[in-house]
DNA sequence: GGATTAGTTGATCGTGCGATCAACAAGGTA
DNA sequence: TACCTTGTTGATCGCACGATCAACTAATCC
């Protein structure tokens, strides 16, 4: 809670511009997943980094838009570790279930917490409304151009990818969402997300799944 | 956005405790389904229905318990009403399809909205969170009990309705809160949650739907 | 080394918020 | 009608926020 200085030097050192934002962006990403979006604020962030507040309002326009590019460059970003993550799957169907297990992970949740914030504080401030509606489709792109690239390699069958590739997310975001507030609900996340998934893409049941299965009739397949 | 007020008399009417309460409360719910849960604010309420901001606050321990019982009233109102309209139902599938077909309509989106709100601020107000958590356990035994009563009549199965109930609102939760943001990208959400649903329960495809079903593969049934 | 550029500061403005308290006045009651 | 309870007000405090601007100074250039 203290602060980090360590010297209470008048001036404060100097940095090059392109150093400068990226300390302020830095900072703002810290705050956003320690406290929300919320808390990015003007003297936050200039606190944070030992910096006089109108520092940082002389780095950014205004303080919606250090928001909004905050947000999109932790989820563009935890889309890429993702991605990267996806990339030595051996074939669709592996990386969809690791695609599955990763996004139903409790190591999510501080991103998801962002994404509960996000569609809160979206509906009041434009320029978030505008990054909210970005990464939500690079997501679905995401998504849907490796459930095309099954259905191309004729692992599986799906007429609307599109329309697929939002439902799974759908039901992710939903079910994510219901563990962050009530963490334990979460149960067998992963089994429901496969099962949908499996029944959307025409695949055996228990080919996503390599854990426990869902619920009840699930099982008797 | 003028003021409401018709006269500008100095000393307002004198109401009884109750009624101020209940007039409060009332604006509270207004200014929460049309401006969100972050648009309660003391002076807001007190201008809506003409009064001084003291007066709000004589009235209401601290801002933060009206957000929260004006989240709770909205949310225990809406399962009421729910309820009602499930009563009529001849069958418990019926009435299932009939509570699809409701929590993933549009004029849910108000609502909606407002579970947003709370997810968000909850993380940071204790009362909210009590509020939000109390709502959830209301939604999931609302559901889990209409299951239970599906099953005890043999109409189909499930061996652990409070993990299905569970399911079933994560998805309705996930896909309105998506149609929220993306309005448009909704299409089929109740074809998607019916087809789930009637997987979990054992029920043959197409019993809980009437129109149009999902996509793909569940077409093929 | 002096001049110039530009990163940084300190001070300050205006807004909106929650909360408090003495004083006022409306309405029931004796 | 006089009194007294209490709903209501006006004024005010303290806080946190975003934003602006002239002044200062560190780094760079000639």
């Amino acid at each position: 809670m203290s602060t980090v200085q360590s010297e209470p030097r008048p001036g404060a050192r100097r940095k090059s511009p392109a150093d400068r934002a990226a300390e302020i962006a830095g900072a703002a990403r810290e705050i956003a997943l320690a406290d929300g979006l919320a808390g990015i604020t003007l003297r936050g962030v200039a606190a944070r980094i030992g910096v006089t507040p109108a520092l940082v309002s002389h780095y950014q326009p205004s303080m919606d838009v250090l928001v909004a590019d905050t947000f999109g460059a932790i989820v563009s970003a935890e889309i890429g570790e993702v991605a990267e993550e996806l990339a030595a799957s051996p074939s669709t169907v592996a990386a969809l279930g690791t695609l599955i297990d990763s996004l139903l992970g409790p190591e999510r949740s501080p991103v998801t917490a962002l994404w509960l914030d996000a569609w809160s504080l979206g509906r009041r401030t434009p320029a978030l409304a505008v990054e909210v509606g970005v990464q939500m489709d690079a997501w679905q792109a995401f998504v849907s151009g490796h459930l095309r690239s099954g259905v191309a390699a004729g692992e599986f069958t799906a007429a609307d990818p599109d329309a697929v590739a939002w439902q799974l997310l759908g039901i992710i975001d939903g079910l994510n969402a219901h563990a962050i507030v009530r963490y334990g609900h979460a149960g067998s996340l992963r089994g429901l997300v496969r099962t949908v998934a499996e029944h959307e893409l025409g695949l055996a049941a228990g080919v996503l799944g390599s854990t426990t299965r869902t619920s009840t009739n699930s099982s008797l397949n």
